[in-house]
RNA sequence: CGCGGGGUAGAGCAGUUCGGUAGCUCGUCGGGCUCAUAACCCGGAGGUCGCAGGUUCAAAUCCUGUCCCCGCAACCA
């Protein structure tokens, strides 16, 4: 039995640079129901959770949002609608909430870095990478996108800052060994790809303070530095315990944590450079690193810039919050990644919640209060033969269960439960209580039985669906009539294994229906229409391109040789979906073929007999295959996050060939 | 040969660790019941388990080759 073990369980502390999404709410209900399992249990659980603030990433975005990065945050974190707002939402139990901005760990992260410099795992070196003037920004050759930067996509040149460094390959053994020949990080099948990519290669060093930023914790010995990302968010872990401040006092009691659930992009982190961090300063490690899956939208990944993003709001509002909780944790293996579907979402809420439990509990509380509307009698009739199976199925559930939850496999301990919940369906069916209700006299014993057979497959099915559906749970027992006189007795963990705790002659309460059915088309129609809403809502209604800011001396500009063209032929290329293939009269008398990639905009036959604008002394270029000599211009412009382009189109009386100047 | 994951009934998934009747949800067809949320219960149809070889008495499962999809490759759970 775990009861009084400690049991100290972690999310990632999320990034606020913008709102979170369904991902983070998945990953959070995930741990939050994994705590509440363990307090079921009689664990003394310390579960937390927090947000990860510094970073070039905020301090850019503050700026662009005109306003100090500790107020841009603050208002993602503790703004309406906002982190710990999501969370309150979403039910979750966490014993603490950890800011990196809070003054507590911004000072235990110092000590923490002058700890590793003395002990001469931190030293300082050169970093060697690439520079953008215009972003200010530092990348890493692997960073670059096509040889340019990621943000703005211009020249960036060598460059190199002064910078501290991990002796992370000092410790490359020892976690290879950790990783490969012990449990610490699961699924195994992550492991693989750890060892594979990063020990095999050969660890190298770890860059952990930066110049080319200042929103972060400062190197207090060295002015100008600031810790990067590893020392500052991995140590928060320990830091929320209280570890190098006097904020708390819990570090001897909870550390080292029983396990981290981190997602799948982030196992790297915890499962190499905060064990080498935690033997550096001869720490106990965590106990474990779970790296669960993601949930994937039409089989690719979500994304802001693909604009598929889910709002756990939206879900959490329209079907529940224990419904969205519910079917999270139902349907994807923790572990590989799932397909999120607005329909896979209502079907699951309908077939489990709303055809199996619910109309299970609306069934059985029907039929007890309107034949027994005084509470189930003393006198009861049992059937061997005919109860043993339903019996025996929920009196083994807990076990099952249970070893299902200690693999941190939510899919199978829910699965488990749903069988016996079917069963009991089943049951109803075999045993026709409205039959027996025909003759009370001869049969109210047995009926009485049946019903009392139900409710307590019921309540040992809600005990243990409690860390999925906390609030479901309680009005569930509300129904039943669970616990009036004893206090809780009969909701508890070690209840769940013991069949007939509830009182044989309880009274039912029947209440509301807990989950009426969805109509899924009408639904889906609405989210649809919401999602797109948000969509149009959150993009500029119009945005032009930022304006040159180098200036263009005279005669270069003069060197461009625009023309007035009359568009002779226009046909789509084979094989191209943009480009349109333009046959020119520019008054020469030889016609001028030029290729131009606007068929998302325009239909050849609409185009034929019209005047344009064309650029002709640029050098020919071929595009699948065919020469294009020169350039017709447009105006382009971004509408409702969509690109716009007009064709530059003039009065039909300038000649052929009239140049423009 | 960069690394990893996946390809199983019309759709979405489990099963592959430790080979031995291919399972679940939805849909579909038929039957039952009427307590209940048009729900519940029973039964049927529907699968060469990506493809090709190999090991074996036996392969979705192990081995080899091959095709296709997806993700990752210094920080988006």
């Amino acid at each position: 039995m775990p009861e009084n073990e400690k049991f100290y369980i972690t999310t990632p502390i999320y990034y606020p640079s913008d709102k979170l999404h369904i991902g983070h709410a998945y990953c959070t209900v995930c741990t939050d129901a994994m705590a509440r399992y363990k307090r079921l249990q009689g664990c003394d659980v310390m579960f937390l959770t927090g947000t990860d603030e510094h970073g070039q990433k905020i301090e850019t975005k503050a700026r662009e949002a005109g306003v100090e990065p500790q107020e841009f945050v603050d208002r993602i974190v503790d703004g309406p609608k906002g982190v710990k707002d999501l969370w309150e939402l979403m039910n979750i139990s966490n014993d603490r909430f950890i800011r990196t901005t809070d003054p507590y760990h911004v000072k235990a992260i110092q000590k923490i870095f002058r700890a590793m410099y003395d002990k001469g795992d931190i030293y300082k070196g050169k970093y060697v990478g690439k520079y953008c003037k215009d972003c200010e920004a530092f990348w890493t050759e692997t960073q670059l996108v096509d040889g340019k930067c990621p943000d703005c996509g211009r020249e960036v040149q060598d460059a190199e800052e002064e910078a501290y460094f991990f002796r992370l390959s000092k410790y490359a053994d020892r976690i290879r060994h950790l990783l490969e020949d012990t449990d610490f990080l699961e699924p195994r099948s992550r492991v693989h790809e750890m060892v594979n990519n990063f020990i095999k290669p050969g660890l190298e060093d770890l860059c952990v303070s930066r110049t080319s930023f200042t929103w972060g914790v400062p190197v207090d010995f060295d002015p100008g530095h600031v810790v990067y990302v590893w020392v500052d968010a991995l140590f928060n872990y320990m830091t929320a315990l209280g570890f190098q401040n006097d904020q708390y006092h819990d570090y001897d009691k909870y550390w080292p944590a029983d396990v981290h659930f981190v997602g799948k992009e982030i196992v790297r982190f915890h499962s190499i450079i905060w064990p080498a961090f935690c033997m550096s300063l001869d720490l106990p490690l965590p106990k474990k690193v779970y790296g669960h899956g993601w949930l994937l939208l039409d089989g690719g990944k979500m994304s802001k810039s693909k604009g598929n993003v889910v709002d756990p709001y939206v879900l959490a509002e329209k079907f529940g919050v224990d419904a969205l909780r519910f079917f999270l944790l139902r349907t994807f293996p923790f572990g590989s990644d799932g397909n999120f579907s607005n329909e896979l979402l209502i079907q699951t809420i309908n077939t489990d919640l709303a055809n199996d439990l619910g109309n299970l509990l609306s069934r059985t509380t029907a039929m007890a209060e309107k034949y027994f509307p005084d509470g189930l009698p003393a006198d009861q009739a049992e059937d061997a033969g005919k109860d043993a199976e339903l019996i025996g199925m929920a009196s083994s559930l807990r076990d099952k269960y249970e070893a299902a939850m200690e693999k941190y496999q939510f899919q199978d301990a829910l699965s488990e439960i749903f069988k016996v919940i079917d069963r009991a369906n089943k049951y109803i069916d075999e045993n026709a209580p409205w039959a027996l209700a025909k003759d009370m006299e001869a049969n109210g014993a047995r009926l009485g039985r049946v019903l009392y057979n139900l409710l307590e497959t019921l309540r040992i099915c809600t005990v243990l669906l409690s860390p999925f559906m906390p609030d479901t749970a309680e009005a569930i027992f509300g129904q039943l009539g669970t616990c009036e006189s004893c206090g809780g007795c009969s909701k508890t963990w070690e209840s769940a294994k013991v069949w007939g705790t509830l009182t044989s002659t309880v009274a039912v309460h029947k209440g509301e229906n807990l989950f009426p059915r969805i109509d899924a088309d009408k639904a889906i129609a609405e989210l649809e229409a919401a999602a797109e809403a948000a969509k149009k809502a959150a993009l500029p209604a119009l945005e032009i391109e930022p304006f040159a800011t180098e200036n263009v001396d005279f005669d270069t500009f003069c060197k461009s040789d625009f023309r007035a063209v009359k568009v002779k032929a226009c046909e789509a290329v084979k094989k191209s979906e943009k480009l349109l293939k333009f046959t020119l009269d520019d008054g020469t008398g030889t016609d001028r073929q030029i290729l131009s990639g606007i068929h998302k905009w325009y239909e050849p036959a609409d185009l034929v007999g019209k005047t344009l604008v064309a650029i002709v002394n640029l050098p020919p270029r071929k595009m699948m295959g065919l020469e294009s000599c020169g350039m017709l211009l447009s105006a382009v412009h971004t509408e409702k996050g969509e690109e716009v382009l007009h064709l530059i189109m003039v009065d039909d009386a300038i000649p052929a060939g009239a140049k423009l100047c």
